[in-house]
DNA sequence: TTAACTGCTACTATATTTGTAGCAGTACTA
DNA sequence: TAGTACTGCTACAAATATAGTAGCAGTTAA
């Protein structure tokens, strides 16, 4: 369960998703979420990677090996999250 | 992204989680979700009902077939989430 | 030296969550 | 009939999390 309260937290997913396209600069990661305030963005790295699913190298932020299978298994959610959404439409 | 603002939510995805195991009663979601409050819980329900991912029986909240399609994408997170955790205990 | 970046912090305002108490309804029992 | 024990849920204040804006200190390049 401590994964769900990590996870359920605001920009956690989004922050973990938008790294899967490759590293990012703090100020990337910022203007990708687009309404999250810097202090929570940074409070969420912090977060991230004390428990190694995210690590900082030159050329920005990204997944660790750890972060990689976590999205893996993100994934398949976001082709759901689309159909979900054309059922609520109708 | 819809998704990630709605289950990135406190309790969302645990609510989802307990809810698997079939019907429960509000207060038997409040214990099982230890320091939920329940107006917490009572606005997640909401939500959550909204876009018809839970449901209201005679039995008590259950998931509906989107829910547990939901569920099932959900479901592997627990078994990596055990694995991750021992990593990090070393 | 100046300009334009970078990651990040400080600060206040707003939103979310907790924690506790308790109400109104239903079922059962004495 | 009155009492007890449940139920889902609401009210309210305190604690915490997030947003939004401004700007600092550092690096890079002209």
């Amino acid at each position: 369960m401590a994964l769900f309260d990590l996870l359920g937290r605001s920009w956690a997913m989004g922050i973990i998703w938008n790294l899967n396209e490759g590293p990012h600069s703090f100020r990337e990661l910022q203007s990708k979420c687009e309404t999250v305030s810097p202090t929570t963005l940074n409070t969420r790295l912090k977060e991230l990677k004390a428990v190694h699913l995210i690590e900082r190298s030159v050329k920005g932020y990204t997944l660790t090996e750890s972060g990689y299978e976590l999205f893996a298994l993100l994934k398949p959610l976001g082709k759901w999250s689309r159909e979900w959404a054309q059922k609520l439409k109708v």
